[in-house]
DNA sequence: CTTGGAATGTCAACAAGGCTGACATATTCT
DNA sequence: AGAATATGTCAGCCTTGTTGACATTCCAAG
């Protein structure tokens, strides 16, 4: 299982050492921290977190959601998303209204100082990911959705592919 | 600033729309949270964190760092990886020796039983990333791993290419 | 040799944001 | 009518981050 392209097989499969593997593995891992960092800084000024970040982002990639449709994207337990939504509406940045066919369901929609918060941050997580972009090129962004795409569950994969399906 | 490439420059540079800038941030999010979730149920098991799992990987990456060291590499505050060490050498897997030269130093080592849950935790991280590579391909792991370098914050950028360096 | 600073450890308190379990309410489906 | 669904809420626990204060140990400069 180590080392499993020691001994190269026709191809070349030199990418796939397990030195090659830690190296993917530490890029990650400061990718991920610089990729969070922006957004961080400017959310603890507002005295926020992350995970008002995530719902504010998917509320406005979707208005309209239910709760149940965040929960299924976000991965975390109903009164661990109640509780950051809870302060989002008390603050008035998102607006939870009934559904007309189904009236037990809530639709969330960003408010005017919602979509504001929201735009201050994708800007500034935008801002990094345009200059990374830029840098590395088109080629190189293909083969990082590739990779990332790879890495994903299988189930989120499904949905991340109905997301993309916007752009086409 | 915004759809900064609605109209093309000479060059292609649709791959710079605010569109496929909210691609590649979800990409990040999901992927991140798939590229975490193996260790984690392994961690979870066992009683330990995160945050666990990162001290272990960068003591085997380097043993015999130093507790600053590692404070400058995973960006946390002394008291929390203090926490996190303290019950590592508490429970074994993790050596914590007096400096020779400078004694006041404290170099860390993983134990044996430390280096078999280290090595069970990056063969469970290797074998996705590893499969993700294999799916992708080397040109999408080389663009994979430019796009991830440019996002990092620059002084890890620095260190982050020190430690590639092992591979040339 | 004394003193300042560096490296480390430790205690205490606090907050965010995960989790589980239990329970309430309204609504819809069967 | 009763089961199932969607949501909200309370209480409590855990990890992991934070700050602040303080002790210890040691090196190095004066």
């Amino acid at each position: 299982m180590n080392n499993s392209s020691r001994q190269q097989t026709g191809q070349n499969l030199l990418f796939l050492t397990d030195e090659q593997l830690r190296v993917g593995i530490e890029a990650m891992f400061f990718a991920y921290r610089g990729f969070t960092s922006d957004p961080d800084r400017i959310l603890a000024e507002k005295g926020y977190g992350r995970a008002h970040h995530r719902a504010i982002h998917f509320i406005q990639r979707s208005p309209g959601t239910t709760v149940n449709n965040l929960l299924a994207i976000l991965g975390v337990t109903k009164q661990s998303l109640n509780r950051v939504l809870r302060t989002l509406i008390n603050d008035d940045l998102v607006s939870s209204t009934v559904g007309k066919q189904d009236r037990r369901e809530r639709h969330l929609h960003l408010t005017v100082a919602g979509a504001e918060l929201e735009q201050i941050l994708s800007d500034a997580q935008r801002a990094r990911m345009r200059s990374a972009f830029r840098t590395a090129g088109p080629d190189a962004v293909a083969g990082f959705r590739t990779v990332l795409e790879a890495m994903m569950d299988d189930d989120i994969r499904r949905g991340y592919a109905t997301l993309k399906d916007g752009l086409e």
